[in-house]
DNA sequence: TTTGAAAAAATGAACATTCATTCACTTGGC
DNA sequence: GCCAAGTGAATGAATGTTCATTTTTTCAAA
């Protein structure tokens, strides 16, 4: 069961296209983008896009599935790293600064009311959330050094309210081109409770 | 300069569109509405529809300002009521409560992706926050007994973080039909901490 | 109270676009 | 010569917007 190298080129080439559509999608948003729009920036003939994206339902699932490759990245990264707690806040801390949350907002916003609309893309956008929970939980356990399972118990409300904090700040309204630095400050401080609350949790089964 | 009587029944039916094309926009999308699917959800003709919403923006303006006629009734409830901080309280759980946010949600993302890709609509969100960050204000500084420009300094950022945690809930996407009671239980958590934070400043000047 | 004409509200067919989708066809590498 | 990759014109349905026309409401004069 190996993958063929023609498979291989083309998951490359469905890379390379979801990276020249996805500025046309936060622009004119779903339904907005038209598939000549698409094939237009994908720099090929209509046909052709349509033998990569048979529906746009298909583009959107595609993105999170890309999105979801990178996320796994930087949390192998972040598995990997000496102080897995703090790689992780840095992490979060990136995701909320000004300049990424302007890049990735529209399209997290697009998606967002996508899949609040369309169940099959709801059910796609849930199941994300599931995963990056599953690896947040990873991280906590690791942390804390308590059982997976009652960290997952104890904590999965917790890893919802980052996920809302990070989304929240990167579809924040921007008040003249950007997010206001005060705000990302409060939000980080939030992140920074809620992560102290999983850590201390370490903490009482010592003393 | 009084309002003439065949004003006011123009605003009353205006209200009345509203009310019946929402449901629209928030299953269909701001694109994937069309002008005929609303005006068969308004019960009128193509036409007579264009009288009243000369364009699909026109629509979300005068959604958002009909937000903002509610928003500033249910604060001047707050203002008026023995205990202002516990009343805002009430108010923001009622707000993120499971029922409220799968009523709102779709509507909250779809206005919230296309206001982060038309900047005319962009520009009618922010003004709405600003008045809502107003109001929060001037409800903080009656709570505190601080002057509004030290509340206004100190607590901006701190409305910008309930808003988004208000917003992040609705545009929750729901697994199995509800957000979690897990999830809105620690939000609801992380808004009473930030409100004590704000309640704690006015002790300061007490001691 | 009745009348009737002007204003406002409402209609829906018509028009030019635009869109999603298909398909017969060409290209280029092996 | 084969096959995947790529083309773009063609089709029919749908869309935004307009407008000539009809219906309803208003209200002062009779």
């Amino acid at each position: 069961m190996t993958i063929t190298a023609p498979a291989l080129a083309a998951d490359r080439r469905t890379a390379e296209i979801l990276d020249s559509i996805w500025r046309v999608f936060a622009a004119k948003g779903f339904d907005g983008a038209s598939m000549q729009d698409l094939a237009r920036a994908a720099d090929m003939s209509v046909g052709n896009f349509y033998r990569y994206f048979p529906s746009k339902a298909a583009i959107i699932d595609a993105m999170i599935s890309r999105d979801l490759d990178e996320i796994e990245q930087k949390f192998a990264g972040i598995r990997d790293s000496a102080d897995p707690m703090a790689s992780l806040r840095a992490t979060l801390a990136q995701r909320i600064s000004t300049e990424v949350c302007a890049a990735e907002g529209p399209m997290m916003a697009e998606i967002t009311a996508v899949a609040l609309r369309k169940p099959e893309i709801g059910d796609v956008m849930v199941r994300m959330e599931k995963v990056v929970t599953q690896y947040l939980m990873a991280v906590f356990a690791l942390a804390t050094g308590l059982p997976l399972s009652e960290v997952t118990h104890r904590f999965t409300a917790h890893a919802g309210l980052i996920m809302i904090l990070i989304k929240g700040c990167a579809m924040s309204p921007r008040k003249g081109g950007a997010t206001e630095s005060d705000l990302v400050a409060v939000v980080l401080r939030t992140i920074d409770s809620v992560l102290a609350e999983v850590s201390g949790a370490s903490l009482k089964g010592k003393s």
